[in-house]
DNA sequence: TATAATACGGAACAATGTTCCGTTTGTCAA
DNA sequence: TTGACAAACGGAACATTGTTCCGTATTATA
């Protein structure tokens, strides 16, 4: 499941060929950088002038454009990062929860990771080619992570079968539309709703819907 | 029908009480950067630099400043400038065509707006509110223009009596999606197939089909 | 035509993305 | 352990763009 298609480091080194292990200093810097970026993306949208991420970050702005060229790339780099915390949730939450209950707390890990990225979408559709890639590698990790979730389910009896990853990932999606004020209690509820539909034609009969209706 | 809301101008002077007439250097100013701004948009996008425009319109970037105070301000008046023109096309055409056809031709025409108004519209999502009164005044001029065709179309029996103006703005509005790439040719083909379909049930009957098929 | 209000142009300022380079640090072979 | 060098660091300096300010020019009016 956990098949992330590259190593650590996040930084934009040499992906082919004979590139040097990144050094220790380097990769602190990248770590700080990104968690940085995240926050203030957060409170202050992806418009946030760099320096004010290199200053949380505690790094001087030399080192930011060092490890992320533009600001773009810095921006496609969180994205990616987020996605991949997410994607490998669920390896976690499958390994911690029975398949039914690691669905469902996936679909709203997922939630998280996609309400808090309005600004980030925004930007993903302005024509820039650094976004370029990200559809792509959002499929090759939150699809396939979905999938894995969905089939185990599925194999365990527990939700029906007719149903398709990328279905859901684009429902949810849509329907974290209704979440533009920051507050996801009415998505999450809607989400829950649609897990429990899936729940409800499974093999394996007796279901009690959890209490998404309110 | 043309019940424009304000008088000529557009630029951001005080709209009550005792404003006094602009002169007529302003008023050309105004006009030029306008036109210049509404080319910029067109070739660079929303984001092309305020001094372009000035320099395309001939004009000081400090006369620019003068009657849009700030860079969202000539944002603004450019998009209502275009709905305006939008509008008053409706007067124009149902002056000049049968009820069915004018109502067609400016359908055709409102496709014209909105897809040249990607840019524009993600800002209007910006939360800048600057945009805040653009809702309004489109709900105030494009509503009424296609409500007095529709309904003159319907009173011709040309059209069926069925349909709401806003579920057509917005379906049109979302048909433009089909072309992102600037290439209309697919949405205004479904356009115009959305027209037939008004007709089809009108009261009048023999209906020939446009061409909207290919 | 004289006068005052208005508008004009563009230099100057501020904020922000990006580049450059002298200095520091981490890694590794001797 | 130490020396050498590639890599990384910091931040001043540069470039671009939004915005302000003010001396000059134009327009409307009496």
């Amino acid at each position: 499941m956990n098949d992330k298609p590259e190593e650590q480091s996040d930084g934009l080194e040499a992906r082919g060929g004979t590139d040097r292990r990144v050094r220790a200093d380097a990769q602190r810097s990248i770590d700080a950088l990104l968690q940085a970026a995240l926050a203030v993306f957060a409170t202050s949208g992806v418009d946030a002038p760099v320096r004010e991420i290199a200053e949380k970050a505690g790094v001087g702005i030399g080192t930011l454009y060092r490890h992320f060229p533009q600001r773009a790339d810095l921006i496609a780099a969180v994205f990616r990062h987020e996605m991949d915390a997410c994607a490998d949730a669920a390896a976690i939450l499958a390994a911690e929860y029975d398949p039914g209950e690691a669905l469902a707390r996936w679909m709203q890990r997922y939630v998280s990771f996609v309400a808090t990225k309005h600004g980030l979408a925004a930007a993903l559709h302005s024509g820039d080619p650094t976004f370029a890639p990200l559809p792509t590698y959002f499929d090759q990790r939150l699809r396939p992570a979905l999938h894995g979730l969905l089939d185990a389910a599925v194999a365990a009896g527990e939700v029906r079968d007719n149903v398709d990853a990328d279905e859901l990932l684009s429902a949810v999606a849509n329907l974290c539309r209704l979440a533009d004020d920051g507050d996801t209690t009415r998505a999450r509820r809607m989400v829950a709703l649609l897990v429990d539909g899936l729940r409800y034609g499974a093999s394996r009969s007796a279901n009690t819907p959890s209490d998404a209706t309110r």
